[in-house]
DNA sequence: GCCATAAGTCTACAGGCGTATACATAATCG
DNA sequence: CGATTATGTATACGCCTGTAGACTTATGGC
Protein backbone atom coordinates (compact mmCIF):
# COMPACT_ATOMS: atom_id res chain seq x y z
CA UNK A 1 0.00 0.00 0.00
CA UNK A 2 2.71 2.51 -0.80
CA UNK A 3 0.37 4.83 -2.93
CA UNK A 4 -1.73 6.96 -0.69
CA UNK A 5 -4.84 6.79 -1.90
CA UNK A 6 -6.45 8.54 0.70
CA UNK A 7 -10.23 9.31 0.04
CA UNK A 8 -9.29 12.43 -1.98
CA UNK A 9 -12.12 14.04 -3.72
CA UNK A 10 -12.58 13.38 -6.94
CA UNK A 11 -9.69 14.73 -9.02
CA UNK A 12 -11.45 16.90 -11.48
CA UNK A 13 -14.33 14.63 -13.16
CA UNK A 14 -16.87 17.29 -11.78
CA UNK A 15 -19.03 18.65 -14.31
CA UNK A 16 -17.92 21.97 -15.71
CA UNK A 17 -14.21 22.58 -15.19
CA UNK A 18 -11.64 21.66 -17.70
CA UNK A 19 -10.10 19.97 -14.64
CA UNK A 20 -7.55 22.30 -13.78
CA UNK A 21 -7.68 20.86 -10.13
CA UNK A 22 -4.90 21.62 -8.10
CA UNK A 23 -5.15 18.07 -7.25
CA UNK A 24 -4.89 18.12 -3.22
CA UNK A 25 -3.40 14.40 -3.76
CA UNK A 26 -0.77 13.84 -6.31
CA UNK A 27 -1.94 12.56 -9.13
CA UNK A 28 -0.81 9.39 -10.36
CA UNK A 29 1.28 9.49 -13.18
CA UNK A 30 -0.43 7.35 -15.85
CA UNK A 31 0.77 3.48 -15.01
CA UNK A 32 -1.19 0.74 -16.38
CA UNK A 33 0.31 -1.72 -13.46
CA UNK A 34 -0.12 0.33 -10.78
CA UNK A 35 -4.17 1.97 -11.47
CA UNK A 36 -4.06 -1.68 -11.75
CA UNK A 37 -3.39 -2.64 -8.36
CA UNK A 38 -5.63 0.40 -7.27
CA UNK A 39 -8.37 -0.80 -8.09
CA UNK A 40 -8.07 -3.90 -7.04
CA UNK A 41 -7.46 -2.87 -3.54
CA UNK A 42 -10.02 -0.65 -3.28
CA UNK A 43 -12.24 -3.31 -4.80
CA UNK A 44 -11.02 -5.45 -1.88
CA UNK A 45 -11.78 -3.70 0.75
CA UNK A 46 -15.43 -2.13 -0.78
CA UNK A 47 -16.54 -6.08 -1.07
CA UNK A 48 -15.76 -6.94 2.03
CA UNK A 49 -17.20 -3.71 3.51
CA UNK A 50 -20.97 -3.60 1.53
CA UNK A 51 -20.34 -7.15 -0.46
CA UNK A 52 -20.67 -7.73 -3.77
CA UNK A 53 -23.89 -6.56 -4.41
CA UNK A 54 -24.02 -3.68 -2.17
CA UNK A 55 -21.11 -1.34 -4.16
CA UNK A 56 -21.27 -0.53 -7.04
CA UNK A 57 -18.22 -0.39 -10.07
CA UNK A 58 -18.63 3.60 -9.64
CA UNK A 59 -17.80 3.85 -5.97
CA UNK A 60 -14.83 1.24 -6.18
CA UNK A 61 -13.51 3.46 -9.15
CA UNK A 62 -13.95 6.96 -7.40
CA UNK A 63 -11.70 5.14 -4.53
CA UNK A 64 -9.34 4.22 -6.56
CA UNK A 65 -9.17 7.64 -8.19
CA UNK A 66 -10.47 5.99 -11.78
CA UNK A 67 -13.28 6.51 -13.55
CA UNK A 68 -15.50 3.29 -13.72
CA UNK A 69 -14.80 2.67 -16.84
CA UNK A 70 -11.37 1.60 -16.26
CA UNK A 71 -12.65 -1.36 -14.33
CA UNK A 72 -14.10 -3.28 -17.38
CA UNK A 73 -10.92 -2.08 -19.48
CA UNK A 74 -8.83 -3.69 -17.08
CA UNK A 75 -10.86 -6.84 -15.53
CA UNK A 76 -13.41 -7.27 -18.14
CA UNK A 77 -16.35 -6.95 -15.57
CA UNK A 78 -17.72 -6.20 -12.00
CA UNK A 79 -17.70 -10.27 -12.12
CA UNK A 80 -14.31 -10.81 -13.12
CA UNK A 81 -12.65 -8.30 -10.24
CA UNK A 82 -14.62 -10.14 -7.68
CA UNK A 83 -13.04 -12.86 -8.70
CA UNK A 84 -9.48 -11.29 -8.26
CA UNK A 85 -10.90 -9.71 -5.29
CA UNK A 86 -11.45 -12.98 -3.59
CA UNK A 87 -8.04 -14.43 -4.77
CA UNK A 88 -6.24 -10.98 -3.11
CA UNK A 89 -8.43 -11.48 -0.20
CA UNK A 90 -7.53 -15.19 0.79
CA UNK A 91 -4.50 -16.07 -1.21
CA UNK A 92 -1.62 -14.28 1.14
CA UNK A 93 -2.96 -14.95 4.51
CA UNK A 94 -2.82 -18.03 6.95
CA UNK A 95 -6.00 -17.82 8.47
CA UNK A 96 -5.09 -20.32 11.10
CA UNK A 97 -1.73 -20.18 12.11
CA UNK A 98 0.17 -23.20 14.05
CA UNK A 99 -1.56 -27.18 14.11
CA UNK A 100 -2.82 -29.54 16.66
CA UNK A 101 -3.08 -27.86 19.92
CA UNK A 102 -1.56 -24.61 18.96
CA UNK A 103 -3.81 -24.36 15.91
CA UNK A 104 -6.82 -24.39 18.29
CA UNK A 105 -5.70 -22.08 20.53
CA UNK A 106 -4.00 -19.87 18.39
CA UNK A 107 -7.05 -19.69 15.70
CA UNK A 108 -9.71 -18.86 18.87
CA UNK A 109 -7.58 -16.02 20.47
CA UNK A 110 -6.92 -14.51 16.63
CA UNK A 111 -10.70 -14.82 15.83
CA UNK A 112 -11.74 -13.11 18.86
CA UNK A 113 -8.71 -10.72 18.80
CA UNK A 114 -9.98 -9.62 15.24
CA UNK A 115 -13.64 -9.59 15.61
CA UNK A 116 -13.44 -7.37 18.51
CA UNK A 117 -16.40 -3.95 18.19
CA UNK A 118 -12.74 -1.43 17.80
CA UNK A 119 -10.66 -3.64 15.28
CA UNK A 120 -10.76 -3.16 11.94
CA UNK A 121 -13.14 -5.53 10.61
CA UNK A 122 -11.36 -6.26 7.41
CA UNK A 123 -10.56 -9.59 5.83
CA UNK A 124 -10.98 -12.74 4.06
CA UNK A 125 -14.34 -14.18 6.06
CA UNK A 126 -16.13 -10.31 6.16
CA UNK A 127 -16.14 -10.10 2.18
CA UNK A 128 -17.40 -13.79 2.19
CA UNK A 129 -20.21 -13.25 4.65
CA UNK A 130 -21.05 -10.27 3.30
CA UNK A 131 -21.23 -11.68 -0.29
CA UNK A 132 -22.60 -14.90 -0.87
CA UNK A 133 -26.40 -13.79 -1.15
CA UNK A 134 -25.58 -13.15 -4.52
CA UNK A 135 -25.00 -17.25 -6.16
CA UNK A 136 -22.38 -16.18 -8.61
CA UNK A 137 -20.40 -14.47 -6.03
CA UNK A 138 -21.52 -17.27 -3.79
CA UNK A 139 -19.36 -20.08 -6.29
CA UNK A 140 -16.57 -17.55 -6.56
CA UNK A 141 -16.30 -17.66 -3.04
CA UNK A 142 -16.62 -21.17 -2.73
CA UNK A 143 -14.00 -22.08 -5.04
CA UNK A 144 -11.72 -19.55 -3.75
CA UNK A 145 -11.86 -20.71 -0.82
CA UNK A 146 -11.06 -24.03 -1.32
CA UNK A 147 -8.11 -23.78 -3.50
CA UNK A 148 -6.44 -21.75 -0.85
CA UNK A 149 -7.69 -22.06 2.68
CA UNK A 150 -9.48 -25.32 3.16
CA UNK A 151 -6.65 -27.34 1.34
CA UNK A 152 -4.27 -25.82 3.38
CA UNK A 153 -6.18 -26.05 6.51
CA UNK A 154 -7.10 -29.68 6.25
CA UNK A 155 -2.96 -30.33 5.33
CA UNK A 156 -2.08 -29.07 8.69
CA UNK A 157 -5.37 -30.69 10.66
CA UNK A 158 -4.21 -34.09 9.71
CA UNK A 159 -6.17 -36.98 11.08
CA UNK A 160 -9.20 -38.53 9.26
CA UNK A 161 -11.81 -36.83 7.14
CA UNK A 162 -9.33 -33.61 7.21
CA UNK A 163 -10.82 -31.60 4.54
CA UNK A 164 -14.31 -32.25 6.35
CA UNK A 165 -12.63 -31.24 10.00
CA UNK A 166 -11.09 -28.42 8.31
CA UNK A 167 -14.43 -26.99 6.92
CA UNK A 168 -16.31 -27.46 10.00
CA UNK A 169 -13.64 -25.42 11.81
CA UNK A 170 -14.02 -22.81 9.05
CA UNK A 171 -18.24 -23.17 9.70
CA UNK A 172 -17.43 -21.50 13.26
CA UNK A 173 -14.95 -19.37 12.12
CA UNK A 174 -17.49 -17.70 9.70
CA UNK A 175 -19.86 -17.83 12.12
CA UNK A 176 -18.63 -15.87 15.02
CA UNK A 177 -17.42 -13.34 12.29
CA UNK A 178 -21.08 -13.25 11.38
CA UNK A 179 -22.71 -12.97 14.66
CA UNK A 180 -19.73 -11.06 16.35
CA UNK A 181 -18.94 -8.35 13.48
CA UNK A 182 -22.01 -8.37 10.95
CA UNK A 183 -25.01 -8.79 13.22
CA UNK A 184 -23.73 -7.95 16.03
CA UNK A 185 -25.08 -9.46 19.02
CA UNK A 186 -24.49 -7.83 21.97
CA UNK A 187 -23.77 -10.80 24.36
CA UNK A 188 -20.81 -11.84 21.99
CA UNK A 189 -20.23 -7.83 21.27
CA UNK A 190 -19.82 -7.14 25.06
CA UNK A 191 -18.16 -10.53 26.03
CA UNK A 192 -14.43 -10.75 27.74
CA UNK A 193 -12.81 -11.62 24.89
CA UNK A 194 -10.58 -14.01 27.24
CA UNK A 195 -13.54 -16.11 28.24
CA UNK A 196 -14.70 -16.00 24.78
CA UNK A 197 -11.26 -16.94 23.14
CA UNK A 198 -11.43 -20.15 25.64
CA UNK A 199 -14.81 -21.25 24.64
CA UNK A 200 -14.05 -21.01 21.09
CA UNK A 201 -11.24 -23.20 21.65
CA UNK A 202 -13.03 -25.42 23.66
CA UNK A 203 -15.14 -25.99 20.06
CA UNK A 204 -12.15 -26.37 17.73
CA UNK A 205 -10.73 -28.53 20.37
CA UNK A 206 -13.49 -30.92 19.67
CA UNK A 207 -12.58 -31.07 16.46
CA UNK A 208 -8.97 -30.95 16.33
CA UNK A 209 -8.44 -34.11 18.68
CA UNK A 210 -11.54 -35.53 18.32
CA UNK A 211 -10.15 -39.09 18.49
CA UNK A 212 -8.69 -38.87 21.59
CA UNK A 213 -10.47 -37.86 25.00
CA UNK A 214 -11.98 -34.31 24.98
CA UNK A 215 -9.88 -33.11 28.42
CA UNK A 216 -9.44 -29.64 28.43
CA UNK B 1 -42.08 -10.58 -25.73
CA UNK B 2 -43.57 -12.72 -23.13
CA UNK B 3 -47.50 -12.19 -23.63
CA UNK B 4 -48.78 -10.53 -20.64
CA UNK B 5 -48.35 -11.17 -17.41
CA UNK B 6 -50.66 -13.69 -17.59
CA UNK B 7 -50.51 -14.27 -13.82
CA UNK B 8 -53.77 -12.87 -13.63
CA UNK B 9 -56.32 -12.97 -16.54
CA UNK B 10 -59.33 -11.63 -16.67
CA UNK B 11 -62.01 -13.40 -14.98
CA UNK B 12 -64.55 -12.96 -17.30
CA UNK B 13 -65.25 -15.35 -19.85
CA UNK B 14 -64.37 -13.31 -22.41
CA UNK B 15 -61.25 -14.39 -23.88
CA UNK B 16 -62.23 -17.12 -25.47
CA UNK B 17 -59.65 -19.24 -25.52
CA UNK B 18 -60.34 -22.86 -24.18
CA UNK B 19 -57.43 -22.96 -22.61
CA UNK B 20 -58.59 -23.35 -18.90
CA UNK B 21 -55.27 -21.61 -17.75
CA UNK B 22 -54.94 -22.92 -14.08
CA UNK B 23 -54.33 -20.15 -13.06
CA UNK B 24 -51.20 -21.05 -10.25
CA UNK B 25 -52.62 -19.02 -7.98
CA UNK B 26 -56.46 -18.87 -7.67
CA UNK B 27 -57.94 -15.49 -7.89
CA UNK B 28 -58.77 -15.23 -4.55
CA UNK B 29 -61.87 -12.75 -3.32
CA UNK B 30 -61.00 -9.63 -2.25
CA UNK B 31 -60.05 -9.85 1.47
CA UNK B 32 -57.57 -7.92 2.87
CA UNK B 33 -56.18 -10.57 5.73
CA UNK B 34 -55.84 -12.90 3.65
CA UNK B 35 -53.69 -10.99 0.85
CA UNK B 36 -51.27 -9.28 3.47
CA UNK B 37 -51.12 -13.16 4.34
CA UNK B 38 -50.16 -14.07 0.85
CA UNK B 39 -47.56 -11.18 0.85
CA UNK B 40 -45.96 -12.08 4.06
CA UNK B 41 -45.64 -15.16 3.22
CA UNK B 42 -43.98 -15.15 0.31
CA UNK B 43 -41.93 -12.31 1.36
CA UNK B 44 -40.60 -14.87 3.73
CA UNK B 45 -39.73 -17.33 1.09
CA UNK B 46 -38.24 -14.51 -1.35
CA UNK B 47 -36.41 -13.07 1.36
CA UNK B 48 -34.85 -16.47 2.80
CA UNK B 49 -33.81 -17.87 -1.09
CA UNK B 50 -32.72 -14.65 -1.75
CA UNK B 51 -31.86 -11.85 0.82
CA UNK B 52 -33.40 -8.69 1.70
CA UNK B 53 -31.19 -6.67 -1.19
CA UNK B 54 -31.99 -9.74 -3.47
CA UNK B 55 -35.31 -9.52 -4.24
CA UNK B 56 -37.53 -6.74 -5.54
CA UNK B 57 -41.18 -6.14 -4.14
CA UNK B 58 -42.13 -6.45 -7.83
CA UNK B 59 -41.20 -10.08 -7.34
CA UNK B 60 -42.67 -10.56 -4.36
CA UNK B 61 -45.99 -9.16 -5.03
CA UNK B 62 -45.79 -10.88 -8.16
CA UNK B 63 -46.17 -14.38 -6.38
CA UNK B 64 -48.61 -13.09 -4.14
CA UNK B 65 -50.67 -12.84 -7.02
CA UNK B 66 -50.96 -8.97 -6.29
CA UNK B 67 -48.92 -5.98 -7.59
CA UNK B 68 -45.86 -4.19 -5.77
CA UNK B 69 -47.99 -1.34 -4.51
CA UNK B 70 -49.92 -3.00 -2.44
CA UNK B 71 -46.81 -4.35 -0.57
CA UNK B 72 -46.45 -0.92 0.49
CA UNK B 73 -50.18 -0.17 1.41
CA UNK B 74 -50.52 -3.13 3.85
CA UNK B 75 -46.91 -2.89 5.10
CA UNK B 76 -45.70 0.72 4.68
CA UNK B 77 -42.79 -0.09 2.77
CA UNK B 78 -39.89 -2.88 2.09
CA UNK B 79 -38.25 -2.41 5.16
CA UNK B 80 -41.12 -2.79 6.67
CA UNK B 81 -42.34 -5.83 5.10
CA UNK B 82 -38.76 -7.18 5.97
CA UNK B 83 -39.39 -6.71 9.41
CA UNK B 84 -43.13 -8.50 9.26
CA UNK B 85 -41.14 -11.85 7.42
CA UNK B 86 -38.21 -11.54 10.12
CA UNK B 87 -40.59 -12.20 12.92
CA UNK B 88 -42.79 -14.92 11.14
CA UNK B 89 -39.44 -16.61 9.92
CA UNK B 90 -37.61 -16.36 13.86
CA UNK B 91 -41.17 -16.49 16.23
CA UNK B 92 -42.63 -20.01 15.37
CA UNK B 93 -40.78 -22.31 15.33
CA UNK B 94 -38.07 -23.80 18.34
CA UNK B 95 -34.47 -23.58 16.30
CA UNK B 96 -32.67 -26.23 19.06
CA UNK B 97 -34.73 -28.17 20.82
CA UNK B 98 -34.51 -29.99 24.38
CA UNK B 99 -31.62 -29.35 27.08
CA UNK B 100 -28.36 -30.11 28.22
CA UNK B 101 -26.97 -33.59 26.59
CA UNK B 102 -30.26 -33.66 24.61
CA UNK B 103 -30.02 -30.53 23.23
CA UNK B 104 -26.46 -30.91 21.68
CA UNK B 105 -27.34 -33.86 19.89
CA UNK B 106 -31.09 -32.75 18.92
CA UNK B 107 -29.41 -29.76 17.21
CA UNK B 108 -26.69 -31.28 15.36
CA UNK B 109 -29.01 -34.20 14.39
CA UNK B 110 -31.53 -31.42 13.13
CA UNK B 111 -28.92 -28.95 11.37
CA UNK B 112 -27.23 -31.50 9.20
CA UNK B 113 -30.52 -32.88 8.14
CA UNK B 114 -31.79 -29.92 7.62
CA UNK B 115 -28.72 -28.84 5.52
CA UNK B 116 -29.02 -31.82 3.75
CA UNK B 117 -28.23 -31.17 -0.29
CA UNK B 118 -31.41 -32.49 -1.25
CA UNK B 119 -33.46 -30.96 1.49
CA UNK B 120 -35.77 -28.04 1.18
CA UNK B 121 -32.98 -25.18 2.46
CA UNK B 122 -35.62 -22.83 3.81
CA UNK B 123 -35.53 -21.46 7.31
CA UNK B 124 -34.56 -18.18 9.67
CA UNK B 125 -31.06 -18.89 9.19
CA UNK B 126 -31.18 -18.77 5.55
CA UNK B 127 -32.74 -15.79 5.58
CA UNK B 128 -30.19 -14.37 7.98
CA UNK B 129 -26.96 -15.34 6.33
CA UNK B 130 -28.49 -14.10 3.07
CA UNK B 131 -29.66 -10.42 3.89
CA UNK B 132 -27.79 -9.28 6.56
CA UNK B 133 -24.94 -7.50 4.24
CA UNK B 134 -27.29 -5.07 3.98
CA UNK B 135 -27.06 -3.28 7.07
CA UNK B 136 -30.43 -2.09 7.72
CA UNK B 137 -31.36 -5.42 7.22
CA UNK B 138 -28.49 -6.99 9.65
CA UNK B 139 -29.58 -4.27 12.81
CA UNK B 140 -33.81 -5.93 11.93
CA UNK B 141 -32.22 -9.63 11.61
CA UNK B 142 -30.13 -8.81 15.30
CA UNK B 143 -33.01 -7.58 16.90
CA UNK B 144 -35.55 -10.32 15.65
CA UNK B 145 -32.96 -13.02 16.78
CA UNK B 146 -32.26 -11.79 19.91
CA UNK B 147 -35.78 -10.83 20.73
CA UNK B 148 -36.89 -14.52 19.49
CA UNK B 149 -34.71 -17.59 19.63
CA UNK B 150 -31.34 -16.23 21.83
CA UNK B 151 -32.86 -15.52 25.28
CA UNK B 152 -35.13 -18.42 24.91
CA UNK B 153 -32.20 -20.83 23.88
CA UNK B 154 -29.81 -19.48 26.83
CA UNK B 155 -32.80 -19.97 29.14
CA UNK B 156 -32.68 -23.58 28.28
CA UNK B 157 -28.92 -23.40 28.44
CA UNK B 158 -28.34 -22.78 31.87
CA UNK B 159 -25.36 -21.89 33.58
CA UNK B 160 -23.18 -19.10 33.28
CA UNK B 161 -23.03 -16.71 30.77
CA UNK B 162 -25.77 -18.55 29.41
CA UNK B 163 -26.34 -15.73 26.48
CA UNK B 164 -23.08 -15.72 25.75
CA UNK B 165 -22.81 -19.32 25.08
CA UNK B 166 -26.07 -19.16 23.42
CA UNK B 167 -24.75 -17.01 20.65
CA UNK B 168 -21.73 -18.82 20.24
CA UNK B 169 -24.08 -22.25 19.58
CA UNK B 170 -25.99 -19.94 17.24
CA UNK B 171 -22.66 -18.62 15.72
CA UNK B 172 -22.07 -22.60 14.99
CA UNK B 173 -25.29 -23.27 13.46
CA UNK B 174 -25.08 -20.14 11.42
CA UNK B 175 -21.53 -21.44 10.08
CA UNK B 176 -22.89 -24.76 9.43
CA UNK B 177 -25.69 -23.31 7.23
CA UNK B 178 -23.35 -20.94 5.49
CA UNK B 179 -21.12 -23.14 4.17
CA UNK B 180 -22.95 -26.29 3.69
CA UNK B 181 -26.11 -24.56 2.05
CA UNK B 182 -24.73 -21.48 1.02
CA UNK B 183 -21.49 -20.92 -0.01
CA UNK B 184 -21.78 -25.01 -0.81
CA UNK B 185 -18.08 -26.43 0.13
CA UNK B 186 -17.79 -29.88 -1.47
CA UNK B 187 -16.42 -32.04 1.65
CA UNK B 188 -19.64 -30.73 3.91
CA UNK B 189 -22.17 -31.28 1.18
CA UNK B 190 -20.58 -34.91 0.88
CA UNK B 191 -19.93 -35.60 3.81
CA UNK B 192 -21.90 -38.55 5.46
CA UNK B 193 -24.46 -37.53 7.76
CA UNK B 194 -24.41 -39.32 10.43
CA UNK B 195 -20.48 -38.84 11.10
CA UNK B 196 -21.18 -34.84 10.43
CA UNK B 197 -23.61 -34.84 12.93
CA UNK B 198 -21.76 -36.50 15.66
CA UNK B 199 -18.65 -34.30 14.86
CA UNK B 200 -20.93 -31.21 15.30
CA UNK B 201 -22.63 -32.29 18.42
CA UNK B 202 -18.94 -32.85 19.98
CA UNK B 203 -18.39 -29.01 19.24
CA UNK B 204 -21.69 -28.44 20.58
CA UNK B 205 -21.01 -30.09 23.82
CA UNK B 206 -18.10 -28.26 24.27
CA UNK B 207 -20.54 -25.48 24.92
CA UNK B 208 -23.54 -26.81 27.15
CA UNK B 209 -21.49 -29.22 29.47
CA UNK B 210 -18.23 -26.72 30.08
CA UNK B 211 -18.75 -26.23 33.58
CA UNK B 212 -18.95 -29.43 34.32
CA UNK B 213 -16.10 -31.94 33.13
CA UNK B 214 -13.90 -28.88 31.60
CA UNK B 215 -12.62 -27.01 34.22
CA UNK B 216 -11.80 -23.43 33.23
C1' DG C 1 9.07 19.27 -31.73
C1' DC C 2 6.01 15.77 -33.54
C1' DC C 3 3.25 11.95 -33.38
C1' DA C 4 1.59 7.20 -32.57
C1' DT C 5 -0.43 5.07 -28.96
C1' DA C 6 -1.36 3.73 -24.43
C1' DA C 7 -4.16 5.49 -20.57
C1' DG C 8 -8.13 7.57 -19.05
C1' DT C 9 -12.67 10.04 -19.40
C1' DC C 10 -17.46 11.31 -21.21
C1' DT C 11 -21.85 10.34 -22.74
C1' DA C 12 -25.34 7.27 -23.25
C1' DC C 13 -28.27 3.24 -23.03
C1' DA C 14 -31.36 -0.21 -21.47
C1' DG C 15 -33.17 -1.80 -17.41
C1' DG C 16 -34.22 -2.38 -12.46
C1' DC C 17 -35.24 -0.33 -7.98
C1' DG C 18 -38.70 1.61 -4.29
C1' DT C 19 -42.53 4.26 -4.01
C1' DA C 20 -46.11 8.20 -4.70
C1' DT C 21 -50.24 9.65 -7.16
C1' DA C 22 -54.17 8.79 -9.81
C1' DC C 23 -57.39 5.58 -11.37
C1' DA C 24 -60.53 1.24 -11.69
C1' DT C 25 -63.16 -2.38 -9.76
C1' DA C 26 -65.64 -5.31 -6.61
C1' DA C 27 -68.13 -5.77 -2.34
C1' DT C 28 -71.05 -4.03 1.23
C1' DC C 29 -74.95 -1.41 3.08
C1' DG C 30 -78.90 1.83 3.26
C1' DC D 1 -81.14 -0.88 -6.82
C1' DG D 2 -77.80 2.71 -6.20
C1' DA D 3 -74.10 4.72 -3.67
C1' DT D 4 -70.03 4.24 -0.77
C1' DT D 5 -65.87 2.42 0.35
C1' DA D 6 -62.46 -0.96 0.83
C1' DT D 7 -59.49 -3.41 -2.30
C1' DG D 8 -56.46 -3.66 -6.09
C1' DT D 9 -54.17 -1.78 -10.58
C1' DA D 10 -51.72 1.39 -13.81
C1' DT D 11 -48.63 4.90 -14.71
C1' DA D 12 -44.89 7.44 -13.73
C1' DC D 13 -40.86 9.58 -11.41
C1' DG D 14 -36.23 9.94 -9.88
C1' DC D 15 -32.38 7.39 -8.94
C1' DC D 16 -29.05 3.87 -9.52
C1' DT D 17 -26.88 -0.13 -12.00
C1' DG D 18 -23.29 -2.45 -15.34
C1' DT D 19 -21.47 -1.74 -19.59
C1' DA D 20 -20.52 -0.13 -24.61
C1' DG D 21 -18.59 3.19 -27.97
C1' DA D 22 -16.62 7.53 -28.94
C1' DC D 23 -13.69 10.84 -27.39
C1' DT D 24 -9.60 13.18 -24.97
C1' DT D 25 -5.14 13.52 -22.92
C1' DA D 26 -0.66 12.37 -21.49
C1' DT D 27 3.63 9.84 -22.45
C1' DG D 28 7.66 7.75 -24.68
C1' DG D 29 10.24 7.21 -29.10
C1' DC D 30 11.86 9.44 -33.17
Amino acid sequence: MTDGDATQEGPGPGSGGPGKAPAPTARRRRDAAATREAILASAVEAFTRHGYAGVGVREIAARAGVTAMLINRYFGSKEKLFEQAVDVAFAPRTVVGGSGRTLARASAEALVSRTAPDADRLGPFLLMLRSVSDPRAAEIVRAGMERHVARDLAERLGGPDARERADLLLSLIAGVWLMRSVVGTRALAEADETRLARRVEAMFAALVDEDGSAGS
